[in-house]
DNA sequence: TTAGTTGCAAATATTTTGCACCCTT
DNA sequence: AAGGGTGCAAAATATTTGCAACTAA
């Protein structure tokens, strides 16, 4: 699948700003005793105008678009950051670099991914939550997070004829 | 957690020998016009005798104790041709090394990890599974393939206080 | 001023590849 | 003989870290 091309296709998810994102992040920052920083809203910033899903290499692109200067360790470092304070997460969905996604204000959900043109979409299964928990119990396993990630056709790549 | 600590945590499964793999692997191997050799079937007996979820600087260790002169790009070339020929199959749990396990033979199932000492159960769920093609369905999708990861604390682990 | 932040380069970690030489067919 | 298999080193990929200079508190 060529670099990106998933990107024009993912389908739209509600979209938070910096301004959602400040507040629960600054709390975080202050607890921890660090200071706060104008690249990190920026990085932060251009994240969140993003499509969701995204590979620290394309942030970073759109990151320089606005400053140049910009490293891509400071990028991993505001990420990784923003993981620890569980307002993102990471997705892995193939091999290659890890993907990010926001989760501040958004029910957990599944991934559904095309292996033919990348589409990503999300679901959310109750049943199958369900279940998952009563799997868990049965081998006395407390749950903590998972991971469900179906791979296949859309609908369209289907019709294409794949 | 430590490196290989889940190696003997692990729930036993059904072995395979290298006289299990041999008739596949060789109709591969001719079907694709290549030859046979004794580092390869040296590297799959090893992986055999091993436990399964097998990283493979693990699978080298091993390997290079029956014959010390092996290199590791042998065994990559190795395991990523019983892959293709759809023998094994790649996990990656965590961050880290892929882990690899043996598929032949053996029916679906998907992975509970511990993420305190390691373990890894493997179950299956007959109604997920059911629901997932719903799912999949109702997306449009064609479904091929899935991973379904669970994560949290196995019973040993509540007990002795996470 | 004290301590966190940043860019850069170097270091890690994992996996792949080029190439000369060896082994199968 | 022809062509795949192997080890080694180098490359490629993804991510982290050391460090000196910069900046927030």
């Amino acid at each position: 699948m060529p670099k990106g091309t998933h990107a024009a296709k993912e389908e739209a998810a509600t979209r938070r700003t910096l301004e959602d994102v400040r507040g629960p992040l600054r709390a975080f920052v202050k607890a921890k005793g660090l200071h706060e920083s104008k690249i990190r809203d920026l990085i932060v910033e251009t994240f969140l105008s993003s499509q969701e899903h995204l590979g620290l290499d394309q942030l970073l692109e759109r990151v320089r678009a606005k400053n140049p200067g910009v490293g891509m360790a400071t990028v991993y470092r505001t990420m990784r950051l923003l993981e620890e304070a569980g307002l993102v997460q990471t997705r892995n969905f193939n091999a290659g670099p890890t993907l990010y996604e926001m989760v501040l204000g958004r029910p957990h959900h599944d991934h559904l991914i095309c292996t033919r043109c990348g589409l990503i979409v999300e679901f959310v299964s109750e049943p199958i939550e369900r279940l998952q928990e009563k799997v868990a119990e049965q081998h006395g396993f407390q749950l903590m997070r998972h991971r469900h990630e179906m791979f296949g056709l859309c609908a369209d790549c289907r019709r294409s004829g794949a």
